[in-house]
RNA sequence: GCCGGGAUAGGGUAGUGGUUAUCCUGAGGGACUGUGGAUCCCUCGAGCUGGGUUCGAAUCCCGGUCCCGGCCCCA
């Protein structure tokens, strides 16, 4: 029996691959136009920088394993915290902001469907130390134009979770996470009950997080006023927001850290002027809580027609999470998107030219050699290595869709004039080689 | 982890509890020793896997693997 792929990993075959490079250069294109520079990280790192990040509940998903030396690594699950890793070690002591972005494969024991599988390709973008609507307006209005250069569109929805940290302040701390699971899921009537049992006023969470655009933006101000004039203590009334590096503790993002939950919806505000400003078309959405605690401003996700479930492309927002790895506490705006399922609904136009096909007889395949690297400084160059006649060249080169072959025999050698012919038209010329060299030059940019 | 549908040459497929398992495409060769994707001929190549029922299983049953879709989850 022939060996099987792994479950949930796929082979690139040739068009495939060139499809996904296309597209890949298109969003970098993009990415580097707006100052970003690409960076890249390892393929496994120490287990506990996701566990860290994301509490041991990512454990389940995450391909980790011991090595001979009895380290514990883990194949990365996603690319934001490796690139953090790496600020935090190597580029804290530059200049800021830094504009990083990146490109590779994670990986993540899921149960596998469409547009989700095991190992699978995220590109994206971080903003480090920017100050917070620059640089939000900037990564949202960065991540439309990365995504619209491969010809995908997606609604663009915009949360804000300091609202949301505020409003949760009101509500005793062990009910908090419940209810942000509630508001992430969209389970209105559930976290109405739930609201209703734990017998809380509900400070205007539930139309809020049911209202959409201006309306949503206008509840908003109307819960902060209400909750500046409601003279409880100001807002993030918790315990220190600097909390110890915690090199030696386990505590991760989602247990032991207190993100600071200032409540700034002038900033908010600001950031959604600028996007105005730059023309991205959004909805603001405060059901947008991204469920992660590290999260500590805007929050913004991308939502793309014809993927099933799994609809997301695109997510991301303001975190800070420098400090968790052990550097100076740094606001971050950043994204992340599944390449995956963007490469599912791209359009890309399809254009790959085949090479040139040199055809030759046996007798003169020394001489032919030689023109085929002189001409492979100009053009792709495919030579016959099937010990195969002139008509079976010209069939290989026909099927492989080629437009040009160049012939080249005894006669052509003494002549010193080759034959380039043009297999759409039909029709063949005998040039120079130099003059073919000009032909080619001339159809291949 | 859960639910449903699948698996027959490299790709796409047909069929039946009973000899050498269809057809299309593909690949290699030939007709064709210097000119094409056509045509004709030849060749290559398959019932996921392990067990069970049966005189006999690719077909029926069960387990596993993988694929497709959905749930859970989604850093």
């Amino acid at each position: 029996m022939t060996i099987q792929r792994p479950r949930g990993t796929r082979d690139f075959l040739p068009e495939e691959t060139w499809k996904r490079g296309r597209a890949k250069l298109a969003m970098q294109d993009v990415l580097e136009r707006w100052g970003y520079q690409e960076v890249a990280t390892p393929t496994f790192e120490h287990l506990e920088l996701f566990t860290r990040k994301s509490g041991a509940s990512v454990m389940e998903e995450i391909y980790s394993f011991k090595d001979k030396g009895g380290r514990d690594l883990a194949l990365r699950p996603e690319l934001t915290a490796p690139v953090m890793r790496m600020y935090v070690s190597e580029l804290q002591n530059s200049p800021k902001p830094q504009r990083l972005c990146y490109y590779g494969n994670c990986f993540r024991y899921e149960r596998p469907q469409k547009g989700r599988f095991r190992e699978f390709w995220q590109l994206g973008a971080e903003l480090i130390g920017g100050a917070r609507p620059d640089s939000e307006a900037e990564v949202i209005a960065l991540a439309e134009r990365t995504i619209q250069s491969v010809g995908v569109g997606g609604d663009i929805h915009v949360g804000y979770l300091g609202l949301i940290r505020s409003i949760l302040d009101r509500i005793e701390a062990e009910h908090r996470s419940a209810i942000m699971r509630m508001i992430d899921k969209k389970e209105h009537s559930a976290l109405k009950e739930f609201l209703d049992i734990i017998g809380q006023e509900h400070l205007g969470l539930l139309e809020l997080t049911d209202l959409k655009g201006k309306a949503a933006l206008d509840k908003a101000a109307q819960i902060v006023s209400d909750l500046g004039s409601s003279a409880s203590s100001p807002s993030a009334p918790m315990q220190s927001k600097i909390p110890e590096p915690s090199l030696a503790g386990r505590s991760s993002a989602r247990e032991g850290r207190k993100v600071s939950s200032e409540l700034n919806l002038e900033e908010f505000c600001q950031t959604v002027e600028l996007l105005d400003a730059y023309g991205v078309k959004y909805t603001v959405d405060f059901e947008i809580v991204r469920g992660l605690e590290y999260y500590s401003g805007t929050v913004f996700e991308i939502y793309a027609e014809g993927l099933g479930a799994q609809r997301q492309i695109c997510g991301g927002g303001t975190y800070e999470l420098a400090s968790l790895f052990g550097g100076k506490e740094t606001s971050s705006t950043g994204f992340g998107l599944g390449f995956d399922r963007i490469m599912e609904i791209v359009q890309i136009e399809k254009t790959r030219r085949s090479p040139v096909y040199l055809v030759y007889t046996p007798d003169v395949k020394v001489e032919a050699a030689r023109i085929a690297i002189k001409l492979r400084e100009i053009v792709p160059i495919v030579l016959d290595v099937m010990g195969r006649g002139i008509g079976a060249q010209l069939k290989a080169a026909a099927s492989a869709g080629a437009k040009f072959a160049v012939i080249v025999g005894r006669s052509e050698l003494d002549s010193k004039k080759i034959t380039l012919r043009d297999l759409s038209a039909g029709e063949q010329e005998s040039l120079a080689l130099e003059e073919i060299e000009m032909r080619l030059k001339a159809e291949f940019t």
